[in-house]
DNA sequence: AACCAAACCAACCGCCGAGAT
DNA sequence: AATCTCGGCGGTTGGTTTGGT
């Protein structure tokens, strides 16, 4: 028949280790290695349950454990990782050497997941949140500029500073939207060869055109957001992540590879790759059966993260991190995303 | 200085799969 | 085949530290 049971002893002590514990365990098992951890406490001496053993040496006194705060380039790996894995943070610390799979998870509920919330992204998904708090953080970003405004430094009226901000707040729901529709966990079908949606194009067309009506500077590579005008820490001061993993396993150059985008200054046309007439709009894109599966970003090669610096026409340095992972690159401002994830973006100018 | 709330993080709890009995 | 342990995992708790008023 099967053992007896572990760590049913009452008498064992819980809680905190002592130096003179954390002593023993050390001592013991640098001299013979942990072999069973239920013979372990025993051995070693001490009144403590194997698995509490076990716990204290893999999370705390084992001698390749990194300690202090985690990196610009941990947390990058962790972001990836884990817009990949999920909540799988042994998966997750077997790529961070030196980490623990319960230090990660620490940091990850008490850093991560509140910098993404914040910024609107949901951190499960790392996707757009579409609830109503989702919008909270821009809110705040626009009365934050509301208040910038009434400080008097303002060359313009408030009526246009109000019709600006009106507009950007309408560009960022289109964008928060068209990346909704984006998504292929958002379509109902699944299958990303449906999306030749008419509404989509037409709203394709009116971010484009809202864009230019919003920002005479939109024509140049970049187009800025709201959090940019407003100099907002929030966005400026995020780490890139990956909002939309699963179109980001496609290697851009494949992607690009099926579609021939063509734009000109007002109009918005998506053409299929063999058929070069401007009335086909429909838009081809890997097969679910492709992107269903994607392989995790290839870790021998170390994520590069680039921070620019540019100036937005309010005239306020902002600065915008962009990180390339595995050939996949993300950015960290919200058109930016866009515009790296939807190539045909980056061809409007 | 005192109090309170938020943040942090080590440790525990309960579950699971693999393997032993 | 059934029962049980072991090791591992993710979720949660609660004590401590830090920051704000």
């Amino acid at each position: 028949m099967g053992r007896s049971p572990c760590c049913d002893d009452s008498g064992l002590k819980k809680g905190p280790w002592t130096p003179e514990e954390d002593q023993k365990l050390m001592n013991y098992i640098q001299k013979h290695g942990h072999g069973s951890w239920r013979a372990l406490p025993k051995l070693a001496g001490l009144n403590r349950c194997g698995k509490s053993c076990r716990l204290r040496w893999t999370n705390y006194l084992r001698p390749d454990i990194k300690r202090g705060k985690f990196s610009q380039e941990e947390e990058q790996t962790i972001l990836n990782l884990h817009s990949i894995l999920g909540n799988k943070w042994s998966a997750i610390a077997s790529h961070l050497p030196g980490r623990t799979d319960n230090e990660i998870k620490n940091f990850w509920n008490t850093h991560l997941k509140k910098k993404l919330i914040q910024m609107g992204f949901d951190p499960m998904t790392h996707r757009p949140r579409t609830d109503i708090f989702s919008s909270l953080p821009h809110l705040l970003a626009l009365v934050n500029l509301k208040e910038l405004i009434d400080q008097g430094s303002s060359h313009t009226s408030w009526d246009e500073q109000a019709l600006r901000l009106q507009a950007e707040a309408a560009q960022m729901a289109r964008i928060q939207y068209l990346q909704y529709l984006l998504q292929p966990q958002a379509s109902t079908s699944n299958n990303l060869n449906d999306f030749t949606d008419i509404e989509t194009i037409s709203l394709l067309n009116s971010l484009c055109s809202s864009i230019k009506d919003v920002n005479p500077v939109f024509g140049s590579s970049h187009l800025e957001t709201s959090a940019q005008y407003l100099g907002s820490s929030s966005v400026q001061d995020s780490i890139p992540f990956s909002p939309l993993p699963d179109l980001q396993m496609v290697p851009s150059s494949a992607y690009q590879k099926d579609m021939i985008i063509n734009q000109a200054p007002d109009q918005f046309t998506v053409l299929s790759q063999g058929d070069n007439s401007p009335n086909n709009i429909s838009w081809n894109i890997p097969s679910s059966s492709n992107t269903s599966t994607p392989s995790p970003p290839s870790l021998a090669a170390p994520p590069v993260t680039e921070t620019s610096t540019s100036n937005n026409n309010m005239g306020d340095a902002c600065s915008t991190t962009t990180s390339s992972y595995g050939g996949v690159a993300t950015n960290s401002a919200w058109s930016d995303l866009l515009l790296e994830d939807y190539p045909f973006f980056n061809e409007i100018s």
